[in-house]
DNA sequence: CATGAATGAGCTTTCATTCAT
DNA sequence: CATGAATGAAAGCTCATTCAT
């Protein structure tokens, strides 16, 4: 009885693992808008009633694939600690990059949805994608003060604006990469810049920009 | 007759452009999708009919005014000068910056929906916005390799990397910088970081970030 | 100006009422949960978007239609008056029941729809119809208080039970004059009991029952 | 192997009991269409599939309720017997009365069903409900004609009307004694007109007024 | 030109019923 | 026998677009 039941549950886990498998591709590609509960429902190889059976509504599957990134991010991004134990702020902040890339890289889908669709889903949703990086802003800004109470950051900038521009310029190169592995995976779509497959290299260049800017 | 042809045209050409103005409010406050025909039309106090006149579709009124701040971009944005009469480059930069900041805040209705919106439209159009801000990071790009052979810039960094993140923070920065002045404007809403609203100063601290990074 | 304002608004108030008209048909002949707002605009030959601009949804026009003949219903029913001007307080219940009989025949899809579909919509709609009828009840007791203190009514009755007895009488009647009427109108479906077509005969027939009971 | 198979027969007996009870109560709380097999199979504590194995649908599970009440109502109405040993006619008519009413007390759900919900369901049922009461009238008419052969009652009355008003007056009685008998077992909702839950009064309250009528 | 009533494709969602386990 | 996941027909409703006036 508690094998049936057991299975029976892997089983239902298994489905809805199926479908939000089949959502996340689509709304990938489509975007929130132009997906309809049609075509997940299409990809998944389910009847229409199947879907709301393991969820309420479209929205909802959007947004447990949203809360599953976002909480992927969360956890790549630690604290700059001063413990020496755990190295030099710089390399903590280098292996942050690295692994934000790196969850990124291993969920393209999610990072694409979250990184080019979540923002226009709804206000709500726009406004909880927005929290979730004024809060990543806090956590540079934090950082920044530190290496500013340590003697090894300028004493004349301001942190937020510096966190923000590294935020930015973050966004700005994570859905890059996840294009440049795209087409590394289907080429005959012309040469890809392969710096923005390469993770360590990326990280080094982000963070040497970082930290001494462009000038000689 | 041809006076009469001309005053009418005018009146035509007013008339579009009220709509413009109703649609652009109606779009930055609750984007693209959010917003039906009738809201805009409310908003212009015209008959639905009378919209169709003067646009073919929702998706039309939304490209044009999209177009028309990716022009306003593309025209405060300059190439970086060897002319001497031009002034040093970083000057040129900063500059640019100003103007884009500049013109960000003369619209920001404009700027809030091709920030925060035009991405999710539906695939074309955010195709078409990445293709303009590729076309941005090709000419910061561009600036930077002038920079390196000037022995202005680091010779060892990669141009295109340094060339998304300066174009991230950026990006990054102008809708914070909307909601601070939309902040100002209408207080009671808790302080406000002010140099969000003070392009100079932030067209400077943007520069030096980009120039010399943060460390000391 | 005016003119064709009027006429417009002329033709919405046309529109509006076949559609009534339409739904009142199907409600009548199906029932309401059997009626969908398909089988409606059928009938009505209007388009699905059509039927939504003159009503909210598929409940409301069906609680117009139902108000509209609890109104007539009403405006049929008139108080016992004592005023000699009036007429013999008899006279004024036969007259009742002649009035209520009429607004029934003269509109046998609204009445058909209210005694034998109404009460069974929904919780809400069905606490209304019962509210209703509960005044007539009300109404009638009254009546009946009435012809006790003049000493027309027999002493040792409940009014309360004789005024529910009178309603349920013609709620019974109600239904089976519509149908004997139906098939008056529609033959070939058998012979009909003239009594139930015969306005005048019936309330002689019912206010006689009412008032002397069937003993000799 | 036959005792096996009685107490196998038993059980699903027993089942299907369960399942009717359980049906009974939902249908009189929310009526027909607003009762889902959801709310059926989850009051009975069972499984959606086990309702279907002992129940074609739930239109059947209905008729099923339905047909059970209109057997109890047929089987307290009795012919009215010439035969002195069964009593004088009126009392043969007041136990009828008497009867119907103790059914309806005792069997309130299934009562509640036919009363309120029946004619509703569809066409069809409403047409079966119809059909039986059309057999109570045929059957309180032919004692009306029996009354007149023996003098009792009026010459010159309409038996059909006569017939249709007593079937009125109950069906309006019946429910409104359901009522009071809830509001009784469960109070705090008021006063209740205590008549209407004392069966002896009320058929004699209804026996005196088909008899004689209100008049003093 | 301007109007706004009319359109209908297409959406999301529900729920009675089936069927493999 | 019992289960409950799966089904898909069909419902109500929205809204961008058209078109007669």
């Amino acid at each position: 009885m508690d094998g049936r039941t057991t299975r029976a549950q892997q089983r239902r886990e298994q489905r809805r693992n199926a479908i939000l498998v089949a959502a996340k591709q689509v709304f990938r590609e489509k975007g929130y808008h132009e997906t309809s509960v049609h075509d997940i429902i299409d990809r998944a190889r389910i009847a229409r009633g199947t879907f709301y059976l393991y969820f309420n509504n479209k929205r909802e599957i959007f947004t447990e694939l949203l809360a599953t990134f976002l909480e992927l991010i969360r956890q790549s991004v630690k604290r700059i600690s001063l413990d020496p134990n755990d190295g030099p702020p710089l390399m903590q902040m280098r292996a942050n990059f690295r692994r934000v890339m790196s969850a990124v890289i291993t969920h393209q889908d999610l990072a694409s949805i979250t990184l080019r669709h979540a923002s226009a889903v709804d206000p709500e949703i726009g406004g909880q994608v927005r929290d979730f990086f004024d809060q990543i802003v806090a956590l540079i800004e934090r950082s920044m003060r530190i290496g500013r109470k340590l003697g090894i950051a300028r004493q004349d900038c301001d942190e937020h604006i510096i966190a923000i521009s590294a935020l930015g310029a973050l966004r700005e190169i994570l859905p890059r990469m996840i294009d440049a592995q795209k087409r590394k995976d289907e080429p005959a779509n012309g040469a890809v810049p392969d710096i923005l497959t390469d993770i360590e290299r990326l990280a080094d260049e982000l963070l040497t920009f970082f930290v001494r800017g462009v000038f000689t």
